[in-house]
DNA sequence: GGCACATCTTTACACTGTAAAGATATACTG
DNA sequence: CAGTATATCTTTACAGTGTAAAGATGTGCC
């Protein structure tokens, strides 16, 4: 295994599991590296060894992240019931799993959108993790253009899906939009009424 | 005046000016309490005789920032040529006001839709100038359905088109996207085209 | 002139991220 | 198996942060 039976098993896991729990009780706010060792029970510069500085655990948490979403937008693809026609609901099921999981993740997803791009370059692995995401998402919206005979380009198209997905995901995080006080029976109905207002076939 | 001729001059004013200089150019992160009353030339605990603490002073500095987003988007609506139709054109000023501010603005934006809800709602100024400037759009969203005889719902509609403009605005801040990267030959014409996207008459 | 008060300063404390140097157990080499 | 190198963790230290508490200082009012 190599690095098993260190000192402390392996405390890089350990870390990163005690940061992603601070981070769900506490937000991104209360997130210290000391709290993070005193809760793995360890010396508060023992990160150090594992992470170059404070940025980059977050940044090993965003990337995380970023995993996450993308699984999250396919599972909930694939549980919307599959049509005849193709990838119709796929992208319904694609853009509920965006905002489901921003909402079931609010301090993550925050930390995944939070700096500027400066910030995130420095970490390829973040970088590519959000393309992932996003070359998913411009996939099946090129792919649903296709089916329906929509015209214009497909970037563009994809860059609208994304924006309005991002942007309400943002919104009911902030606290300016919510599912009842548009009518809407639910967080995943409202979506689907949002995104409805695309002029593509959703 | 009553508070002018006092020890400083009026030290709120300048301590928001120094707050708002140090915003702009270190950003969010690079904005202490210290720092501002260094470069006010005051000392560090000077502040708590004018704000509580520094998510007040950040508030109030949101606060500001609410009403010139609310300003910015009516002046670029009153900048495009104004058709005979009537408020169609508007809708499209509206949005791009609201990414150039973005734009133009990056940190204090970024400090306007930052935290949580809870954090704002302490502040009951800062959520008043933030419901102005939705009102101020969903009017004009509302208004722009009526006349091109969109059906559905007002607030749905409205809370999409706030959707797509605030998760444009905030992707192209990470630097997720860019003008060029879309072909677009410039930041106001992307956002036209991602708003095209948008099923009612923009 | 004296009092009350708003304003600003001084001092202090707990907390933060992290640099530097020391301890320690593991892995590799002979 | 012995000994050295190396990755891992601890100790110590420092500059910087937000802010509470108490003292100084000028302003406006009676």
């Amino acid at each position: 295994m190599g690095k098993k039976a260190y000192h402390h098993g392996n405390l890089r896991a350990a870390l990163l599991a005690a940061a992603r729990e601070i981070l769900d009780t506490d937000g991104a706010e209360g997130l210290s590296l000391r709290k993070v060792a005193r809760q793995t029970g360890v010396s508060p510069t023992a990160l150090y060894s594992h992470f170059r500085d404070k940025r980059e655990l977050l940044a090993v948490l965003a990337t995380d992240g970023f995993d996450s979403l993308t699984r999250r937008m396919q599972e909930e693809a694939a549980r919307s019931p599959s049509e005849p026609t193709g990838s119709g609901p796929q992208l319904a099921g694609l853009a509920r799993g965006y905002v489901l999981f921003a909402i079931d993740n609010r301090a993550l997803f925050r930390l995944m959108f939070g700096r500027d791009s400066g910030d995130l370059l420095e970490f390829p692995q973040l970088a590519e993790a959000g393309s992932r995401a996003y070359t998913m998402m411009a996939e099946a919206v090129t792919q649903a253009m296709r089916e329906h005979a929509i015209a214009g380009k497909g970037s563009i198209a994809a860059t609208a899906a994304w924006s309005t997905v991002h942007g309400l995901a943002m919104l009911i995080l902030d606290g300016r939009v919510s599912a009842k006080d548009q009518g809407a029976s639910d967080d995943a109905d409202l979506v689907d009424h949002v995104c409805g207002m695309l002029n593509f076939g959703i």
